[in-house]
DNA sequence: CACTATGTTCATTTTATATTGAACATATCT
DNA sequence: AGATATGTTCAATATAAAATGAACATAGTG
């Protein structure tokens, strides 16, 4: 599954990268991609890449343009050389910040939006409402929580 | 899709929810298992879930089952009634707690291992190898970093 | 015990996601 | 310009995940 041009290191990078991959709900082709920029000194280009894990062009393509929009990759411009290379990005305050931007946070912009719409529904009820309030106040809570701990992580990250 | 014996408070925290669970790669059918839970004061058993989300016995009892080994749901015992009663945890500290030690830690265990085969690996090398130090180094970082992250999300999540 | 209600499993089907690779676009060089 | 190298897209295919529902298991009831 995994050409054989590589040091055990580079594989065990690969495997680990892959399964951590699979732990976020990362297809399997970008865990790879990344586990081998971030076990291979030299920069990579796209051939390289495909070439050794025996992916697809179009597969690498799309893995790397991912991992560069969360800030995972970074491309590089080797000397004479036309191709463009890439390199891990290695920060943890980066990575987390990029994931969190990219993965996380867009779900939550409308989370002020959709509490308030409950909060409208639960005012239109007939009924006396007790158990829909404390059920939005819940996640009005749960809201304020994420919006915290989400830059919390960031700072702490900085410091590993 | 979803049935229409629902108040409109109900049907939003289904839709909530099924956009939270989306938002941490987990099926539709258990986000709405959890909104309607959430959304409703009276216990449920599988036959209402079923008959007013519109989705299969197998389903809503696998969904069940997860909701429960996570500690997302309660099972409770109505008076003289047979079958078995849900309700929602809402405690955000147990939710907390229950998602990361089934979804997150369990991928964490075989971590020491696995960095310490990387140092193996690393040391296997014929050539010189600052460079993989330096990675190794990088990840046993990244670890501490998550190890101590998790308590500290369950702690605060406490003040929620 | 036979009968019914309830709970659970799992082979199949459906649906969603990832991967492929050829076609296309763009840039660079002679 | 034509020829070559590199980058990008996307319809088709392969793969994986979720949902279904009938079959089975188990527990309660008369």
């Amino acid at each position: 599954m995994i050409e054989q041009g590589l040091t055990d290191f580079q594989k065990e990078s690969v495997e680990l990268f892959i399964n951590a991959a699979a732990a976020i709900s990362v297809p399997r082709s970008i865990g790879a991609l990344y586990g081998l920029l971030f076990s291979t000194e030299e920069p990579q280009c796209l051939d390289d890449l495909t070439s050794t894990l025996q992916i697809s062009r179009g597969s690498a393509h799309e893995g790397l343009r991912w991992l560069r929009s969360i800030g995972a990759v970074k491309l590089i411009y080797v000397a004479g050389q036309r191709k463009e290379h890439f390199v891990a990005e290695t920060s943890l305050r980066r990575l987390a910040a990029g994931y969190l931007r990219d993965r996380i946070e867009p779900h939550l912009e409308n989370g002020q939006d959709r509490i308030h719409q409950l909060k409208k529904a639960c005012s239109d009820e007939t009924t006396v409402c007790e158990f829909q309030y404390s059920r939005v106040n819940q996640l009005a809570s749960w809201y304020r929580f994420v919006q915290r701990a989400l830059p919390l992580v960031k700072t702490l990250a900085g410091r590993f």
